[in-house]
DNA sequence: AACCCGTGGGA
DNA sequence: TTCCCAAGGGT
C-alpha cells in the first residue's frame, strides 16, 4: 500500500520530461542571470567563491522575511560581526540588539549558539557536508541546502514558499501544499528537477522566479521562462495555487505595562526568559488584563506578582496596537511610582534601573519599542499637568 | 500533525 | 480595516 506522498511523487515525477527539464535547467537559469539582483550576500570573494558565513547569516535573516526588510540588518550585522569566530564571542545581548526588529528572535539566538558550535567542534569554519551543518541549531532542511548548494556547490534542492508556489503552479497540485506529504512530493520534485550542475544557481533561480514573476497574487505569466510547460498557466487562472488551508482566528489580549520611575528618574526594565516568546529582549513589567479588571488593577497586579511591589499607577502615556505572530494585542502603558520596597524578579531574570537615554542601548520588542517612543516624544514637548 | 514564534508591507 | 504572507525551524 503506497502513502500519500509516495502516489503524489509518483505522478509529479512521471510529468517530468524532456521539455520540463529544459525549461528548468535552460531557460530559467538564463532568465535568471537577466534580471539577478545584486545583493549583498551574493557577493563572491577574490576567488569568486562567497563567503559561507555570510550566506548563511542571510539565509536565516530571510527565513519568513523579505529581501528589502533584511539587506540593512545583514550589513550591519556582517559588519559587527565579520566572521563565525566573531558572532560566539560576542554576548547575546549585542547580538539581540542588532536583531531588534527583525522578529522570531529564537534565530538570532541559535545562529549566535550555532556560532558557538562551529568554533568549538568545527575549529570557526561553516561545515561543508549536510549531517554537520543540519546538525547547527536553527538549521534546517531548507537552510542546510541553501547554505551548502549557494557556498559549497552542494547538490541540493531548496524548498521555500518560493519553489512551492512554482512547482505547485507548474504542475497544477490540488493537494494542501503546506501538508506533510505533499511537501515531500514537493521536495523530491525539487531534487529531480535540480541542475546538478550548478545546485547554486538553480536554486536561486527558482527562488528569484517566485520572488519576481511567480507573485502569490497577480503572476507575471507572460514574460515567465516556464508559461510554456506551466500547467495552471494553462488553465488560465495561476493565482489559485499553491491551495492551503484557512487560517484560523487569530486571540486579542488586553496588555497593561509599568514605566516605574525612581527618584533619579532612572526607570525600571526587566528581560524576557529565554525560552519565552521574545525571549532574551528587554521590557516594562506587565501583563495581560485579566476579567473584571480595571487597567490600572492589572498593572498593580503583574508588578506584584513579578517583582513583589506595590506601585501607584499614574497617567497612561501611550496606548499601542500590536499584532504579533499568533495573537494581536492593545497594549496600555502607563507611569508608574513604586510604593516602597525593592524590587526583585520572581522569575530570576535579571532587572535594571536605567536612564531613558540608555534605552536605546536595549532590545526591546516592537510594542515596547513604541512606548519608549511616546516617552522620548514627551521629554521633547513635556506636558504642563 | 499542529502549534508556536515577529514584523512590515501590500491589496 | 483587515487579511495575507515573506528565502522556516523547533517542539
Amino acid at each position: 500500500m503506497a502513502s500519500r506522498s509516495q502516489e503524489l511523487e509518483r505522478a509529479l515525477v512521471a510529468r517530468v520530461g524532456p521539455a520540463v527539464e529544459e525549461a528548468f535547467r535552460e531557460s530559467l537559469p538564463a532568465w535568471f542571470d537577466g534580471v539577478r539582483r545584486p545583493m549583498p550576500w551574493r557577493e563572491g570573494g577574490a576567488d569568486g567563491r562567497r563567503d559561507p558565513y555570510r550566506v548563511w547569516v542571510s539565509e536565516v535573516m530571510l527565513q519568513q522575511t523579505r529581501v528589502e526588510t533584511a539587506t540593512p540588518y545583514f550589513e550591519r550585522f556582517v559588519e559587527a560581526f565579520p566572521t563565525v569566530a566573531a558572532l560566539a564571542a560576542a554576548p547575546q545581548d549585542r547580538v539581540l540588539k542588532l536583531w531588534e526588529g527583525l522578529g522570531y528572535y529564537s534565530r538570532a539566538r541559535n545562529l549566535h549558539r550555532a556560532a558557538g558550535v562551529v568554533v568549538a567542534e568545527h575549529g570557526g569554519a561553516v561545515p561543508d557536508t549536510e549531517a554537520a551543518f543540519r546538525a547547527l541549531p536553527g538549521v534546517g532542511p531548507y537552510t542546510a541546502a541553501a547554505v551548502l548548494s549557494l557556498a559549497f556547490g552542494r547538490p541540493l534542492a531548496v524548498l521555500d514558499g518560493n519553489v512551492i508556489r512554482v512547482l505547485t503552479r507548474v504542475f497544477a497540485v490540488e493537494a494542501d501544499a503546506k501538508a506533510g506529504p505533499t511537501r515531500r512530493a514537493l521536495q523530491t520534485l525539487a531534487d529531480q528537477l535540480l541542475d546538478t550542475d550548478d545546485p547554486g544557481r538553480f536554486n536561486e533561480a527558482v527562488m528569484e522566479l517566485g520572488a519576481l514573476l511567480c507573485t502569490p497574487r497577480s503572476p507575471n505569466c507572460p514574460n515567465c521562462p516556464l508559461n510554456g510547460v506551466c500547467a495552471a498557466y494553462a488553465e488560465g487562472a495561476p493565482e489559485r495555487y499553491p491551495v492551503t488551508s484557512k487560517a484560523k482566528p487569530v486571540p486579542h489580549h488586553t496588555v497593561v505595562v509599568a514605566v516605574a520611575a525612581d527618584g533619579a528618574g532612572r526607570l525600571l526594565i526587566q528581560r524576557r526568559p529565554e525560552d519565552a516568546m521574545l525571549g532574551g529582549l528587554w521590557e516594562f513589567p506587565g501583563g495581560k488584563q485579566e476579567p473584571g479588571e480595571t487597567l490600572a488593577e492589572t498593572c498593580r497586579r503583574e508588578v506584584r506578582e513579578e517583582l513583589g511591589v506595590e506601585v501607584e499607577v499614574g497617567r497612561a502615556l501611550a496606548r499601542v496596537e500590536h499584532a504579533y505572530s499568533h495573537f494581536r494585542i492593545t497594549l496600555h502603558a502607563f507611569r508608574c511610582r513604586l510604593a516602597g520596597g525593592e524590587p526583585v524578579s520572581a522569575s530570576g531574570e535579571p532587572i535594571r534601573w536605567v536612564q531613558p537615554e540608555s534605552l536605546d542601548d536595549y532590545a526591546f520588542p516592537r510594542a515596547n519599542r513604541r512606548v519608549i517612543e511616546a516617552l522620548q516624544a514627551e521629554v521633547r514637548q513635556p506636558r504642563l499637568l
